[in-house]
RNA sequence: GCCCUCGUAGCUUAAUGGAUAAAGCAGGACUCUUCUAAGGUCUUGAUGGGGGUUCGAUUCCCUCCGAGGGCACCA
């Protein structure tokens, strides 16, 4: 829709002009209002040629309207201090919703077609419980490859396992001095970030043991048989016990190599990069000078030659472009590794691994009430399970008590989905760089904006559906009488629908926010409203009936796909 | 000290440089013998302070104040 306005603006401005039309808040203001008038006036020239804004808001509106086919708009008007505003004509309207209603595909763009992007996201470390945080990252990457697939990108889901480095010589060291076998074997991740907080309590007593774990990771590091099968048994079992975690969440990914999948490249990718030149001894330890990107230097190899993050990501990064040719690259990872990203990504302009778009989305960390960082290490954090357990439990007495005909099943169904799917839109929807201060409250709402609001919205509509006797649209539909489309209430949907293709695009262009689970929010009220003004089973005249009949059918088809983007799901009932 | 991110209603958040700053929660008033009240309707209430750029600033620039994070051998 927004498309058919535009092509009418350019024909009639200048090749090139910055033109855009939005959809204004208000509809005093039209359905649609560009303000391409007033970046006209303001061109060198244009005020010394005595052209005001409105002027030439009111000379374009003319234009416009002996422009566009007869019918096409209501009403055009220019509006202080410069708005051309438009409203389409009902005709217009039941038009467009026509062709929305058979596209089954409705929003699913090509822009990306032939395009690979990688999106690394929820890159837990092994051995540690999946916390609220990884919660964050992993909703919020999941959403952007969901997003980016719809827009016919080839996504690659990546998880960047956390399964090397000197925390493992630090569990190491730990679970040698205080491991017991059988509380590992009985409840392996548990037990084992029991170690590692404790490991991280006694060092503030006991300088001794950071060393002690550097050295045991060195081992690790040069093949230490035992250090070897001890660091295995427990990337085994902590994947077993992620991969629960993840499917309970309904995520899953194409690729989980972590950093341990390059381990023997580190010292090749050092020196290769010492005899290149690029990389110099500094203090003991071996750095890539950054001064050209008024950056320090990115540390690549300890003075003790043990590898660290950067090194690996470097080797990743190189592995990634060779093997995938991404056009782009999305890290997804809280806001404090800012500046080891701002030091990676001039790494790879340093050695010229620059055939992708690199990103780095950030996103706001996730503080305690206290307003302090919920910190593995000093064993203050809220576990991903327990985040979704109780999400799940509330939902499931809500449905007890509005549903209790369902089956046991169904219940237990749908209070999966409504939990974690509040859980998940309560995420997206303020995906924004401000910290988040956790609150139970908030990670749970349930009325208002959020999760299950649109999924009650959803099976609102289902409902109508079932009970009608619609069937699935098929080729007859087409001669439907959408003219009988004609109260404020539809009309005011149709245009909300006409949104989504613009909602979808803004989501993968803008990587900072979530427009699309605003937009779905507002999509629910605005189909909330139809379906609470508009009697459609008991609509006296069939025809009109049957006409509301698909505009339900095809907001709750939006609907659902829409959800589907942010990773939730849309139960039939709720 | 330097760098990054941020500051909007009591709370949590919206707003490609545009029009009367938009919602949810909380508070107040209505609304279930009519398609699911996890809903709908009405209502109270806000841009940290000071400058600047602009026809127009929540948005861009400067400065002050405040919060969080980071600053080579952790990830």
């Amino acid at each position: 829709m927004k498309d058919s306005i535009l092509t009418i603006l350019r024909s009639l401005l200048p090749a090139g002009t910055p033109v855009d039309v939005s959809v204004p808040e208000q509809e005093t203001f039209g359905h649609y209002s560009t303000n391409v008038a007033m970046r006209l006036a303001s061109v060198k020239g244009a005020k010394k040629a005595g052209a005001t804004p409105m002027a030439v808001a009111q000379e374009l509106a003319v234009k416009i309207e002996a422009a566009a086919p007869a019918g096409f708009f209501e009403k055009i008007e220019a509006a202080a201090p410069g708005f051309v505003n438009f409203w389409l004509s009902k005709k217009t309207l039941q038009e467009e919703f026509k062709k929305v209603f058979s596209d089954k595909n409705y929003g699913r763009s090509e822009s990306g077609k032939k395009k690979t992007v990688i999106v690394e996201y929820s890159s837990p470390n092994i051995a540690k419980i999946l916390n609220v945080g990884h919660l964050r990252n992993t909703i919020i990457g999941e959403s952007l490859a969901n997003i980016f697939e719809f827009s016919g990108y080839t996504v690659i889901r990546w998880n960047y396992l956390g399964d090397w480095g000197t925390q493992f010589g630090k569990l190491i060291a730990a679970y040698r001095q205080w491991g017991d076998k059988k509380a590992v074997m009985k409840n392996p991740i548990e037990a084992l970030q029991k170690l590692y907080v404790r490991f991280h309590e006694e060092t503030k007593s006991d300088p001794e043991l950071e060393r002690r774990g550097q050295e045991e990771f060195k081992k690790l590091e040069g093949g230490d048989k035992e250090n070897r099968k001890l660091w295995k048994w427990f990337r085994e079992e902590s994947i077993k016990e992620l991969k629960r975690s993840y499917k309970a969440l309904g995520v899953d990914f194409d690729v989980w190599t972590g950093e341990s999948f390059f381990e023997n490249e580190m010292k090749p990718v050092v020196r290769e990069l010492c005899e290149r030149g690029i990389a110099e001894r500094s203090e003991g330890a071996m750095v890539i000078k950054l001064d050209a990107f008024n950056l320090p230097p990115a540390l690549i190899e300890k003075s003790d030659g043990a590898s660290l993050y950067l090194t690996r990501d470097i080797a990743n990064l190189r592995y990634r472009l060779k093997k995938y040719k991404p056009a782009k690259i999305l890290y997804v990872i809280g806001n404090e590794q800012s500046f080891q990203f701002e030091q990676l990504f001039a790494v790879a302009k340093v050695l010229k691994l620059d055939s992708a778009e690199l990103r780095h989305v950030k996103y706001g960390l996730v503080r305690g009430e206290s307003g302090k960082k919920l910190s593995t290490r000093e064993g203050r954090t809220v576990s991903m399970n327990e985040i979704l357990g109780k999400a799940v439990a509330l939902a499931k007495e809500a449905v007890q008590k509005k549903n209790a005909e369902l089956s046991e099943k169904e219940k237990n169904e749908i209070a999966e989905a409504v939990g974690i799917g509040a859980v998940k839109y309560n995420d997206l929807k303020e995906n924004r760089m401000t910290d988040i201060v956790f609150n139970w409250e908030r990670m749970l709402a349930f009325t208002g904006d959020s999760g299950p609001y649109l999924q009650y919205t959803y099976a609102r509509m289902r409902s109508i559906l079932r009970k009608s006797g619609y069937a699935e649209r098929d080729a007859k539909d087409a001669g439907r009488d959408f003219a009988a489309l004609d109260g404020d209430a539809a009309l005011a949907l149709m245009r909300k629908l006409f949104e989504f293709p613009d909602a979808v695009k803004k989501s993968n262009e803008l990587l900072m926010t979530s427009p699309l689970a605003d937009y779905l929010y507002k999509f629910a009220s605005v189909a909330n409203k139809f379906y609470e003004t508009t009697p459609i089973l008991k609509d006296e005249n069939e025809s009109r009936r049957q006409a509301r009949l698909t505009l339900i059918e095809t907001a709750a088809r939006v609907l659902k796909t829409g959800l589907g983007l942010l990773g939730i799901q849309a139960p039939e009932k709720i």
